[in-house]
DNA sequence: TGTCGTTACATCGAATCGATACATCGACTG
DNA sequence: CAGTCGATGTATCGATTCGATGTAACGACA
């Protein structure tokens, strides 16, 4: 799941932990993010697996006052970071990462995994949708949608009896949002057919 | 989150780990549960604070062949669990658990919180509504519906300029459950609303 | 008779969270 | 113009949770 988001944020820009974490938080559904206590230690993972690399390595604070050369890297490298994306950024300390063709082929391998149910991990799969080819994006939807048949049967064979209130009106909420998602879905699937027709015609 | 599961769904009938983690998995939405590897520590836990107590002894298997009087004690030991409401328990080993006061005062506490920004957790807290006042719930509710105005609010500042069709499809699918989300949890405040206008008036 | 699926408890290592620490910088404030 | 506050940034700690695995009893079925 947050190899998925990482490499998958990354595979679009070079970015630094706090970038990725806030970046995140906007593709995510909700209030849901990951926590610093993952993200760090899922870096130095993935470094290690040599699917990342620091790009930019981290400006240590010097102990002994700058020298008009050492500040000249420091511009320097404000610019490169600068030009690479990062605007926003001011304080120090930065450690920027970008991907590797192993980590490119990683994250293709992610996003082509069959397993469909978790649905965090299906959120970022659409997200990261247009790295993987016309089929395989195809096949990923259509797997999800049988996914939300199956659970919107399991739903309907539960809300047999007379159940407490809130029971009964949860499971109308669930539902409704199946049926939502569904239809959305549907809706996503034509137009993958509808852009690989063009193709075949062109 | 485990706790309050735990507490909720004991509260109502005297239940064993496994019949927990059953019933949690039809509660929630989607194919998501808990683990083994959280429940049976968080029983623990709650055991050790006096939340829950075991009702009955876990039935060892005598590593002598058992006597008649062990073999009624057995049987005895099965009629009350039955009773309790396990009708599909057959196998050995169960341990069943119940509710204390100070579970119950427990409950009441993570039931009455005011963070409504964890989706599954405001999940439980409506399936255990009923063990709230009519006044907590209706805050619940109503708490719980302007984090929702937020989130949707977040969501139309972010659909601004012209992304990626994926990412847009996934807003838009965000929105819609977002939308979705808020008619439904009207449709809860205006009952509750009803039921307490009918309750003066006795 | 064997062996498969279900019920059931338990534990392990790895992943993740939530809180916290620490430091820099810009902006606002008295 | 010093002081504080909030955002930016990296990092780690303990607790929680997950996912996989092990064990075992039992019913069903071949």
């Amino acid at each position: 799941m947050i190899d998925l988001a990482i490499l998958g944020l990354l595979t679009e820009q070079e970015l630094h932990g706090y970038e990725l974490k806030k970046r995140l938080g906007e593709l995510l559904p909700g209030r849901a993010s990951i926590s610093f206590g993952s993200l760090y230690p899922a870096l130095s993972r993935l470094e290690t697996q040599g699917a990342v690399k620091a790009v930019e390595e981290r400006t240590a604070v010097p102990s002994s006052p700058m020298s008009g050369s050492l500040a000249g890297e420091l511009a320097a490298f404000r610019a490169r970071v600068r030009e690479s994306g990062l605007r926003a950024s001011t304080g120090r300390g930065k450690k920027v990462y970008g991907i590797t063709d192993l980590g490119r082929e990683r994250l293709i391998e992610l996003l082509s995994s069959p397993d469909v149910s978790d649905d965090r991990e299906f959120t970022l799969r659409v997200a990261f949708a247009r790295h993987l080819s016309d089929g395989a994006r195809l096949e990923l939807f259509e797997r999800r949608r049988t996914e939300l048949l199956g659970r919107r049967d399991d739903l309907r064979r539960r809300t047999a009896t007379g159940q407490d209130t809130y029971l009964g009106a949860l499971r109308e909420r669930d539902t409704e949002n199946i049926v939502n998602d569904l239809a959305w879905l549907d809706r996503l699937i034509a137009g993958e057919r509808h852009a690989l027709i063009q193709e075949e015609q062109q």
